[in-house]
DNA sequence: GAGATTTGACCGTC
DNA sequence: GACGGTCAAATCTC
């Protein structure tokens, strides 16, 4: 099953569970994974039953960097935390899509375009690792929203949104479920988000906040060519 | 007592 | 049969 992925950086020695990306989710699984030196965590969102929602995520300590964490999303939410429409609510949400990023960057973020330069350093992998070009101790802890690269234009110009990543372009996109809260001194921070399947987007849309039915562009050849 | 977590068992796929 | 993903009973926490 197609899914996103994202690494997170959490503080050294805290849990799993230190990744907070603002939903709720229940654990529901533990597996050790061959190869891997940690086990791999397997959440789904409380709603599940509730609200039939169907969202889960799979996160698993990275083993180069037990601070990293690997955060893998498989399907949306469907819960009213993820389909909250109230741009306002919205917000306060992660990973659900800022209607308006730059709108929320702090000016020091604003005024640092610098560290939105990354490179990608293995396109060829489906969950690339991503280097910050500079060593800007500020950019390792990635607080960084690339506000021209995030949504584009024509998405805007139809009132829904998606990253750039959903582009044919082998893009990335870095956002922060605490930057978007606000917590800017949270220990949890997002260094990459990647997509694993770019031909499927859309169903796997972790974040909840395209209206499928309504919104979103399935007719659209830029994502289902 | 309700909800979350743990963990062994089970199932599907390769 | 190995492995990854899920289930569900037992246990824990508030």
């Amino acid at each position: 099953m197609p899914r996103w992925t994202q690494k997170v950086q959490v503080a050294p020695g805290a849990g799993v569970e230190a990744h907070a990306d603002g939903y709720s989710w229940r654990k529901y699984g533990q597996k050790d994974i061959l190869g891997a030196t940690y086990p791999r965590g397997y959440y789904r969102c409380t709603h599940r039953r509730s609200q039939g929602c169907l969202a889960t995520k799979q996160v698993q300590r990275s083993d180069e960097d037990p601070t990293i964490l690997e955060v893998a999303y498989k399907g949306m939410h469907t819960c009213s935390l993820g389909a909250k429409k109230d741009p306002k609510t919205a917000m306060d949400q992660e990973p659900n899509i800022a209607e308006k990023p730059q709108q929320i960057l702090p000016q020091s973020h604003q005024s640092q375009p610098e560290l939105l330069d990354f490179q990608t350093t293995d396109l060829d992998t489906k969950n690339e690792t991503l280097q910050p070009l500079n060593n800007n101790p500020s950019s390792s802890s990635s607080r960084i929203i690339p506000e021209n690269d995030v949504f584009s234009a024509e998405m805007m110009d139809t009132n829904i949104y998606y990253p750039s990543f959903m582009s044919s372009e082998p893009n990335y996109l870095t956002f922060l479920p605490s930057f978007m809260n606000g917590d800017y001194g949270s220990s949890s921070n997002i260094v990459h988000t990647s997509q694993s399947n770019a031909q499927t987007v859309g169903i796997d849309y972790p974040f909840g906040q395209l209206d499928l039915d309504s919104n979103f562009p399935f007719d659209n050849p830029r994502y289902f060519p």
